[in-house]
DNA sequence: GGAAATGATTAGCC
DNA sequence: GGCTAATCATTTCC
C-alpha cells in the first residue's frame, strides 16, 4: 500500500503541464558528476543527451495524455488527492485570500468622481458640457467663446472614447486572461491540489493586477482633462476687444442713463444679448466704465456729448415717426408746423443736450449725478 | 516699442 | 450679491 503510494506521488510529481514526464519518466542523466572524463566521452554523452531530447519531441501526446489518464484513473488518486489538498489546507496557503478583502481605494474614488463631474465617465451629457458652459461663461461669450465651447467639448470627447476603447480593451484583456488561468487552474486541478478557494484568490490577484492598469488609465485620463481645462481658462486673460457696435449700445445706455448708469438685471440681459456678450461682461464693463467716468468725467466730456446727440437723433426720429403716423391717421391734422429738417434738430438738440450733460457734471447743475461721499452716483 | 485703452480679476465694503 | 477701487493683462494706437 505504501509503497503504490510512494509510486504515485513520484509519477505526479513527475507530470509537467503537457504531460511529458522528463526526469523520472525519461530516465535523463543528472546533470553534474557523471561526465564522461575524455573528449570522447563528452561527445557520447551530448550525442546521448540529444537522442533523449528527441526521444522526448518524438513522443506522441497522445501517449503523454494516456500516460497522465492513467494516473488520474490510478484507484488510490483520489484519496492522495484529498490528503494532499488537506495538509495544503493546514500550511495555511489559502488563508490569505480571506484577508484580501481591501476597502475601496480613495484615490481610484476621487478619479472615478472626477471623470464622472467631467462627463468622461457615466452615461454621455454632451461631452462634460457643464463645465465648458461655466468655462466659456468665464471666458466671455459671444460666437468666439462658442466657438471655444464646441473645440472644448470635441476635445474631451476624443479623451472619453479614448479613455472608453481603452477601457474595454482591459476589460477584454482581463476577461480573457482570467478565463485562460481559471482553465489552466481547472486543468492542473486534475493533476495537484489546487482547492477553489485558491483559484478565486488567483481571479483576484488577476484583477487587483488589471485594476491598477485601469487606475493608471484613470490618472491618465483625468490629467488630459486637467490640462484641457486649464488650456480652455487660460483663455480667458486673452480678452478682445467688444465689437464697435457693443460698445456703441453700451455707451448709448450709460450716457443716456447718466443719472443713474445701474442698469437693471433685465436691462442687463438686453444690454447682453444685443452686445452678443455675457450679463457678467455687461456688469463689468459697467463698473468700469462708472469708475473711469468718474475719475475722469472732463476726458469723457466729448463722448457723452457725442452719445447724447445720438440719443437725440434716435429720439427725434421716433417722435417724427410718431407724428407722421398720427398725422397719416388724422387727415385733419395740418401739415405745417412739425416739419423740421433734420439736421437742424440734430444741431439743437445736440446742443441742448451737450448743455444738459455739462450741467449734470458740474457742481450746482440741476441733473448732476451727486456722487455720495462712498463715491456713488445718486 | 511705449503709452493709452480696455476687459477681467480681486479685496473689501455694505 | 452687487458695488467700488485697485490692479493685472492684453489689445490697440501712435
Amino acid at each position: 500500500m505504501m509503497e503504490e503510494q510512494a509510486r504515485i506521488m513520484q509519477a505526479l510529481s513527475g507530470v509537467t503541464l503537457a504531460g511529458h514526464s522528463v526526469q523520472g519518466g525519461m530516465g535523463l542523466p543528472p546533470p553534474h558528476g557523471h561526465e564522461g572524463t575524455d573528449g570522447d566521452g563528452r561527445k557520447q554523452d551530448i550525442g546521448d543527451i540529444l537522442h533523449q531530447i528527441m526521444t522526448i519531441t518524438d513522443q506522441s501526446l497522445d501517449e503523454a495524455q494516456a500516460k497522465k489518464h492513467g494516473l488520474n484513473c490510478h484507484r488510490m488518486k483520489p484519496a492522495l488527492f484529498s490528503v494532499l489538498c488537506e495538509i495544503k489546507e493546514k500550511t495555511g496557503l489559502s488563508i490569505r485570500g480571506a484577508q484580501e478583502q481591501d476597502p475601496p481605494d480613495p484615490q481610484l474614488m476621487r478619479l472615478d468622481n472626477m471623470l464622472l463631474a467631467e462627463g468622461v465617465s457615466g452615461p454621455e451629457k454632451g461631452g462634460g458640457s457643464a463645465a465648458a458652459a461655466a468655462a466659456a461663461a468665464a471666458a466671455g461669450g459671444g460666437a468666439d467663446s462658442s466657438i471655444e465651447h464646441s473645440d472644448y467639448r470635441a476635445k474631451l470627447t476624443q479623451i472619453r472614447q479614448i479613455y472608453h476603447t481603452e477601457l474595454e480593451k482591459y476589460e477584454q484583456a482581463c476577461n480573457e486572461f482570467t478565463t485562460h488561468v481559471m482553465n489552466l487552474l481547472r486543468e492542473q486541478s486534475r493533476t495537484r491540489p489546487i482547492s477553489p478557494k485558491e483559484i478565486e484568490r488567483m481571479v483576484g490577484i488577476i484583477h487587483r493586477k488589471f485594476s491598477s492598469i485601469q487606475m493608471q488609465l484613470k490618472q491618465s485620463t483625468c490629467e488630459a482633462v486637467m490640462i484641457l481645462r486649464s488650456r480652455f481658462l487660460d483663455a480667458r486673460r486673452k480678452r478682445r476687444n467688444f465689437s464697435k457696435q457693443a460698445t456703441e449700445i453700451l455707451n448709448e445706455y450709460f450716457y443716456s442713463h447718466l443719472s443713474n448708469p445701474y442698469p437693471s438685471e433685465e436691462a442687463k440681459e438686453e444690454l447682453a444679448k444685443k452686445c452678443s456678450i455675457t450679463v457678467s461682461q455687461v456688469s463689468n464693463w459697467f463698473g468700469n466704465k462708472r469708475i473711469r467716468y468718474k475719475k475722469n468725467i472732463g476726458k469723457f466730456q466729448e463722448e457723452a456729448n457725442l452719445y447724447a446727440a445720438k440719443t437725440a437723433v434716435t429720439a427725434t426720429h421716433a417722435v417724427a415717426a410718431a407724428i407722421h403716423n398720427s398725422q397719416a391717421n388724422s387727415p385733419t391734422t395740418p401739415n405745417s408746423g412739425f416739419q423740421m429738417k433734420d439736421e437742424e434738430f440734430q444741431l439743437d438738440s445736440a446742443e441742448s443736450k451737450n448743455s444738459l450733460l455739462t450741467n449734470m457734471f458740474t457742481a450746482g447743475g440741476y441733473h448732476t449725478p451727486c456722487y455720495q461721499s462712498d463715491g456713488r452716483i445718486q
